[in-house]
This record gives structure tokens, C-alpha cells and sequence, in this order.
DNA sequence: GTCTATAATTCGATAGAC
DNA sequence: GTCTATCGAATTATAGAC
């Protein structure tokens, strides 16, 4: 199987069971006692393999540590891809990808958890590798699409794109890592339904507050 | 556990200057170490007076800990009492509002940083008497008013205003929360300019992505 | 399991303001 | 003389060491 690779990091691809196993034993170790808290010999031994094993797939923990993000952020970028798209109209895209976004942040909720941490309390050099190589990613890619809707005419002139993506991930992740605390705010119907959040959301980012008029 | 009785929260408010200067050691205190991690002697020491006069001031531990968030929510509450009023005009309103919750977030980070932290990996018991006694009142106050504002056709009628709320909020959380990382993110401009970015925000969530025009 | 160290909380007394 | 902020010592709870 030929890779169709014009990607910067490297995609061994799934296919290796070992280097999978790893991964995953290392997301939960990773996600459970932060980076410096998890042990390679930990992670090996939870993986059922030996700690040399785990050098001969990754020549470091670091390089580790980023594989399992990685993981996940590709696995969100493929679904970016059948999503964005502009043959389909912006409604559709933006409800699919909000949608799918906040979905993908429970299903990886080990790994997100992983990077919101990093976020707060990491190390400055693996935090600008983390954004620089993985994350900035899939955040280009909705900037771009968008910028190229904008283009199309589908999204207003003056609108900032990079604020408007960041916008949009900044509400899922607040439901995401807040969901429970969200219950207990008055007037906060949607705590329980996160599609329904989404969707709401979606349509606050595309029409905003104000009413269309056209009354004049 | 012992039940604290009938919720007696003195309002000595910030006239006794001793409350003063403990709430702010206490502040220090607590968003470094976290709650378990400060202890009261240090606390008292920081604010260069005896251990049992901490609780001279505050009942225990948590209401103190409580106080400090409180004092910060307050003097928020405040402001938005200064910007969010009816009688002006959607924009002028929303616009200092995110701009002065975005300033409020710097000027507080070290309360704003121990609330975060709280969400994350705080005593449930805890996270949700400071969601409902004292976060929740000023994120009603927004909603309150944007949904008053829907009231008298500032706003359209299908928005659900909590969301809107919670997503202006969330925008400004992640600015602030982030900032040292949106800087590595290409395509994103605003990383150094947060009135900038609130302005941006703003316009977004106000106006939304779509164009004006009335497509029949 | 006992022992110990550390932390939260309570008590009783003192000193100064009104 | 009362009121209140303050403090040092005493009390309880608990977690970790041995």
C-alpha cells in the first residue's frame, strides 16, 4: 500500500498491532499521570511488552508522547477532510464539523485531555513542538476553509477566519472539559445534548445575534 | 462532614483591612498550590498575621477559599453592571463587555487561573457550590440580558442565549488561557493583541459568518 | 497496626478602639 | 465596659512511615 505521504510526520500507518498497543498504553498512562508522571516501564508493561520494545518503535518518549497525539489529531483530520467541503453549502460543513469536532473530543477524551493538560502545565519546548507540528494542522485546515468560502462569497468580507475557527473549537472545548459543571448554571438548557449544543452554537457562528433585516 | 450552617457570608466587604490582605495571600496561596496543596499557616504567614486569625475572619478553609473567588466575581459583576444596559445599542454593549471580561481575565489571573484549575481537578463538593453561588451569577447576568435583548428584537428570535453566552465566554477563556500557544499557530494574527481579538469575537458572534443578504 | 507529622479547627486570653 | 482583632496553645483528623 503506497502512502499517498506528502505529510511531514511520518505515518508508519496503523498497520503495525505493536506499535498500536503502545500507543494506546501510552495514551491512558500519558493522560493519567501527565508526562513526566508516566514511566516508559509503565507504559511497556501495560502494553504486555518489554521497556526495549518500546525504543525499537519510538526513539524516545518525546517522539512517543507526540505519536499518540498524532494518533488522534490524524484521525480527526481525515474526518475534517469528508466534511469540509464547498461544493456543500456552509450550514451543512459547519453543523457537520462542529458536530463531529465535539464528538471526536469524547472519543479521544483520554488524548484530549492529554493536550488540555499539556497545555496548561507542560514543558515550553514540547508544547510549541505540539502545536507547531500536530495541532496547528487541523487548525489551518478550518481556517482554510473558511477563508476559501470567504472567497467564495459565502462568508462576509470582514470577518477574521482564525478567530472565527478558534471560536468554534473554544466553545466545543469548554463543553467538553466543563460539561459537568455546566448543569449547575441557570438557564443552561443544553448540558445534557451535545449535538443540540453544537447545532446551536453552529448557528450562532453563522448568523450571529442580530437579525438579518431587510425590512428597509 | 459537617454542615456549614445557614450559609452565614459575612459582608464585611472590603472595608476591614485585615480581610483584605488575607483574601490576597490566600489568592496567591491557593493558585499556586491548588486548594489541598495551600495550607492555612501559610496563608497566615504570607499575610504576616497569626493562624487563628484567618479564622477569626472566615469559618474554614473553603469559605476562604470561596471569599477569594467571590471578591474577584464581584468586582466583575460590577463592571458588567456598567456596560450591559438596554439602552444602548447591541454592538456598544457586547463589545465592551468581551473586551472588559478578556482585561478582567488578565488583571485576575491568578483567581482566574485557580478557577480554571478548580474545573479541571477539583473537589466536585466544592466545583459545584462555586459554579452555582458564584459563577453562575454572572454568567446569568449575560444571559439575562441578551435574552432581554431578544425580547425587544435586538437579538434574533431562534438564538439560544446561553449558548451564545457561554460561547463568548469560552472564546475569551481560551485566549487567555493560551495565549503563549495561539502565537504558533499560523494564521492567527491576533495572538498579541487581545482587544484586537475581543473586537473580532465580538464582530463574529454579533454578526455572524453569513452575509447580510436576504436570499428571498 | 501504632506512631508521627502535618494540617484544620477551636479555645481562652490579651490589648486596643469606641 | 463592651466589642473585636489578634494571638498562642490545645484539640482533632488524617496521611504516611515504620
Amino acid at each position: 500500500m503506497q502512502d499517498s505521504t506528502a505529510n511531514p510526520i511520518p505515518q508508519h500507518s496503523a498497520s503495525d498491532p505493536g506499535r498500536v498497543r503502545l500507543i494506546d498504553a501510552a495514551a491512558t498512562e500519558f493522560s493519567e499521570r501527565g508526562y513526566a508522571g508516566a514511566s516508559i516501564s509503565a507504559i511497556a508493561e501495560r502494553a504486555g511488552v518489554g521497556k526495549s520494545t518500546v525504543f525499537h518503535h519510538f526513539h524516545s518518549k518525546d517522539a512517543l508522547y507526540l505519536a499518540v497525539i498524532q494518533e488522534a489529531a490524524s484521525e480527526f483530520a481525515q474526518k475534517m477532510e469528508n466534511v469540509l467541503n464547498l461544493d456543500q453549502d456552509l450550514v451543512t460543513c459547519l453543523r457537520a464539523f462542529q458536530s463531529q469536532h465535539l464528538e471526536h473530543l469524547h472519543h479521544n477524551s483520554r488524548v484530549a485531555r492529554l493536550i488540555l493538560r499539556e497545555l496548561q502545565e507542560g514543558d515550553r519546548e514540547r508544547l510549541v513542538t505540539l502545536v507547531r507540528d500536530v495541532l496547528a494542522v487541523n487548525f489551518s485546515r478550518l481556517v482554510n476553509y473558511l477563508n476559501d468560502a470567504r472567497e467564495a462569497g459565502m462568508v462576509r468580507p470582514e470577518v477574521d477566519c482564525a478567530a472565527a475557527a478558534l471560536s468554534m473549537m473554544s466553545a466545543n472545548v469548554m463543553y467538553f472539559q466543563n460539561r459537568a459543571m455546566l448543569e449547575h448554571l441557570p438557564g443552561f438548557e443544553l448540558a445534557d445534548d451535545p449535538n443540540a449544543y453544537a447545532m446551536a452554537v453552529t448557528d450562532l457562528i453563522i448568523n450571529g445575534l442580530a437579525p438579518k433585516e431587510q425590512s428597509s
